[in-house]
DNA sequence: CTGAAAGCGCTTACAG
DNA sequence: CTGAAAGCGCTTACAG
């Protein structure tokens, strides 16, 4: 089952290859008989179209690309989910490219995409727009930025209400009656950290006014959360709650609490932002901000593919380019507040 | 910058674009000012190659396509790691692509790569090998079998030695004294649960000559562990220890233990399968056995890449075409034997 | 070292 | 409805 071409097909059908073409496509205009010689010789062949030459000649590759910092963990993993499942709903194949952080890379990554897929997802975390990101693009390229700081002409950019998922928290907390509340806060160059730290503040400073912030430096690993929480309990005055910017850093502020022998939520209430799995099993399980992130996977495709053919049951032409995924406040134990909701494994 | 070729740098560069083609492709015998030419040209026009155009010609896609059955979960991103990172080393590209567990679109996803890839990583768990691998496997295109029944002629099969990973769990829960030990199954069509069960029996007719063998079904999902758990704690006799064939069922069973007031391991031991991220999260934390599948991954990688080019730093020629990753069992506190680490983050 | 030309395997106007 | 032919954008013997 060597490399069995469409000649060969053309050959066993007794017809030409523009015949083979049309009736293997689809095109209606082939007679009956005519169509029949022809998928019997495919079958018999065990014929598969040669992708490279088809997309040559007829501009389509059939395969959305996605071009990630990094294949790493949940965010990764349920991302493609969601992508994946609404390309295979077109049929349309997934080429993965990781940048491993590395802006130069990035760029690199971008253009090699030209020739091998019809459109882009795009997922460039950096607070600031590396200038190669705008000059990689391909402008006759569909893409789609994913969590990423917009500042390109009319490029997509679908986002994760990060700013609100953080005032949410506030206002939970302040709910809770804490009033001294710190912030763990995310790399610096990092978009999502940036917005959730905006948050923060715009909520103290709506909700507590006169009450200063609290904002300890991390940047998203446990380890800095394990740090950052040995921090917050070396200060004069403890805070009466710690909102970590992300789950990992809650959960290495968690357990530097417990190695302190100090109580969440009795002694100091701890909420995160993400809900990874995680969240619901550790001790006490962590209040957190579930995004939903299949969905923006999802969402993403849905709008890329919308670009690529207008009709092919993508977002509806009047969905604006740019569009904002809600977040949603998940109330476990560790805000001091009794859950909602019994926990569940 | 729409589309730019390679007759666009040629005529730039002034030069036929058999030239340009070798220059950018460092083909040696281009003089060196026309070399310089012909870089400039392709700078100033910001020419990237048409990935199908090259393919189409040089029958080469550098690119490698993955064919799992699900994106789902840690499994898949850790194994998608492992391979993305020997192939950015190779600079080739990564097409995946997921038959949602349907045999029937297996075949049609091993199919669509035609063209598109230059060699195949196939994860087909199934117990019974679907007659539709064998047939809808190019035998002209190189392919690593991932953790799959093998039963195909020539094809390179890399496996995570589950049967002796299941042994060393048997082992060390009779050397810590249990003798009653239940086992939870994993799906029956499932190769990795099946050669795990094999390993359960094997080391208890070897261990422990004439102790019946106890296995409850399930299905790898957390409920199914959360059933077995039930329905074992209704047994006249209790078991002293509990080995579920992966985390997830283990994390069910547990929690049907806390439910019932069963102390872990004080009443029942329990261990499971997999080491996922939770196993040392969970309370007590989880006696497992680690499966490296980043390192599954990448050695899949690596075998593939052998064959696609022998002497491109893939595994040595020497390495057979079959291999087995070894697996660690990882002693914490739920298999009733103190852990021999301390318990870290 | 360089160019003209064939060819990779398809698709798609263009005629008929 | 069907076929001959051009063309997609490259690469690669083949000459020179």
């Amino acid at each position: 089952m060597a490399s069995v071409t469409i000649k060969d097909v053309a050959r066993v059908a007794q017809v030409s290859v523009a015949t083979v073409s049309r009736a293997l496509n689809g095109h209606g205009n082939v007679a009956e008989d005519v169509r029949n010689r022809v998928f019997a010789a495919a079958q018999e062949l065990r014929y598969t179209p040669h992708a490279a030459a088809r997309s040559l000649s007829s501009r389509r590759t059939q395969t959305l690309g996605v071009v990630l910092p990094d294949l790493h963990g949940e965010f990764f993993s349920e991302l493609m989910r969601g992508i994946d499942q609404v390309a295979r709903a077109q049929r349309l194949h997934l080429l993965v490219s990781s940048y491993h952080g590395n802006p130069q890379e990035q760029g690199a990554a971008l253009r090699a995409m030209r020739g091998r897929v019809d459109g882009l997802l795009v997922l460039s975390p950096f607070a600031e727009m590396p200038p190669l990101l705008g000059e990689h693009l391909d402008s006759s390229l569909p893409t789609v930025l994913i969590n990423s700081q917009s500042g390109l002409d009319g490029t997509a950019v679908l986002r994760v209400d990060n700013h609100g998922g953080a005032v949410a928290m506030v206002e939970h907390l302040v709910s809770c009656g804490h009033r001294k509340i710190a912030f763990i806060a995310g790399p610096a160059d990092n978009f999502d950290a940036h917005e959730r730290l905006r948050g923060y503040r715009d909520a103290l400073a709506r909700l507590l006014p006169g009450a200063p912030e609290w904002v300890v430096q991390g940047d998203f690993d446990e380890a800095s959360g394990h740090r950052a929480g040995h921090e917050l309990l070396a200060a004069p005055q403890r805070p009466d709650a710690v909102f970590a910017a992300n789950d990992m850093m809650a959960l290495g502020c968690l357990f530097a609490f417990a190695q302190a022998g100090v109580r969440v939520p009795g002694d100091i209430a701890l909420a995160g932002f993400d809900d990874i799995p995680l969240a619901r099993y550790v001790h006490p399980a962590l209040t957190t901000i579930r995004v939903n992130i299949a969905e923006l996977g999802a969402r993403a495709a849905r709008l890329l593919i919308a670009q690529i053919t207008p009709d092919a049951g993508g977002e509806s032409p009047t969905t604006p380019s740019d569009g904002v995924l809600a977040t949603e406040l998940i109330v476990r134990e560790s805000s001091g507040s009794p859950p909602s909701t019994p926990r569940s494994p």
